[in-house]
DNA sequence: AGAAAAACCATATAAACTTTATGGTTTTTC
DNA sequence: GAAAAACCATAAAGTTTATATGGTTTTTCT
């Protein structure tokens, strides 16, 4: 980011007193160098149209988003994270911020695969001085992740077991529930292949001969889900 | 860490110039409602024979290990990570960081998925700052990675490829000069398989009939080496 | 430039692992 | 305590991976 004077950020939320205050925040401080226009969006499509819009005008540097998203319309459901992929194709040379409620692993994973945004903020972290050093960290020295992403990616990091898509989709669905007998509806494999990832898994994890409750914490424990 | 008054550190790093500078800064500073009293070690063994009695006598909170030990006798040479996975056992309360001339990527993985430390800093990142936000944030709220650190982590989480230990040490061999005809020393593997494996890989990374130069070059980007 | 080494490729066979079908036992659930 | 689901075991089929062998192409060194 050479010697630009303003950095033009583009903040994602539905909730408009969020984007307001990092508007609030970071517009009033002085930075070194620079200083921040904010502009906000309160939902995917305007977010979308004002990113396309960018290309021939003004663009941005910096991409503050939501996961969540209320779906302005029918459709399917467009998440900050489908966001994040656009602004990616769009302006790859922006940096990605995701500013969300969720720390848990699952969540965090799938975001740092999809989009590897330059930062993750956890809303219940934020304030003015992460908020600014988010800003400066980005734009010089990325990535700014906050101590509860840290942790998460930390947990999986530290992971040295594989599992491949089938298991982690068996491990979803015992999460949310779904019964064994009813994953060959969701999962391209037999019951007893299902039977037998899971007594895999088990094995992998150092719980054989438990129950899928002790499967299910364990792959918690470990950042799967 | 409940309401200790001096949090004991062992600092491990076979040039004693560093760790005298650990042990002035953090000696001299006052944190909040504890104080630093820092011990020394400059080989494997000084560390591990000083470990093994802090169980007995006053037990250690924090260590601080460089990667790097010159090893001080013959037999297996003992690395800092090593050291790392004794101290794990024997104090498995007491924090862990690894204080690096390392950034690469395999170093890194390596000791993420061995030791799982409170912390790792980069030494061309350490400072008097760094140094003193280390021990509050491993002591309340760990991990603490320096920059240079979460590059690599992010690199690697980034990554959805996901490679065995096999072709991980092909990588690793291959960076590292070994040739392919003697990899069948270090890899229990024939060489047909390890040439299909580096076949394999490269069309993983997209890159089919090229040669190893550009195999280690993109193992490189992807956070494998 | 030319010889030697290493890398690379192709094929066939062997070995290892996964999936599946089937039929049974144990545990949960209501 | 009956029904459902989970769990287990075995054998056969299918798939993948490893290997042996022998060849071609590329790199390296002089």
């Amino acid at each position: 980011m050479e010697d630009i004077q303003t950095i033009r950020v583009l903040a994602v939320d539905d909730h408009e007193m969020t984007t307001l205050g990092y508007k609030f925040i970071l517009e009033d401080y002085s930075f070194n160098g620079y200083r921040i226009h904010m502009d906000t969006a309160k939902s995917f499509e305007e977010a979308e149209t004002k990113i396309r819009q960018s290309v021939t005008g003004l663009p941005y540097h910096i991409f503050l988003l939501d996961i969540q998203l209320s779906s302005g319309r029918e459709g399917p459901v467009k998440s900050g994270e489908d966001l994040g992929i656009l602004a990616r194709e769009i302006c790859p040379d922006a940096r990605v911020v995701f500013m969300s409620s969720f720390s848990d692993n699952y969540r965090i994973n799938s975001i740092m695969q999809s989009v590897d945004p330059d930062g993750y903020m956890v809303k219940t972290e934020i304030d003015e001085e992460s908020l600014r050093a988010m800003v400066e960290t980005v734009l010089h020295n990325p990535p700014y992740y906050t101590q509860k992403a840290l942790m998460a990616i930390r947990k999986k990091m530290a992971n040295r077991i594989e599992l491949d898509d089938n298991d982690k989709r068996i491990l979803y669905h015992l999460s949310i529930g779904t019964k064994t007998k009813d994953m060959v509806n969701h999962i391209s494999l037999s019951l007893p292949s299902i039977e037998n990832r899971k007594r895999h898994i088990k094995s992998l994890f150092g719980i054989e001969k438990q129950n899928d409750q002790a499967l299910i914490s364990e792959a918690r424990n470990r950042g799967f889900i």
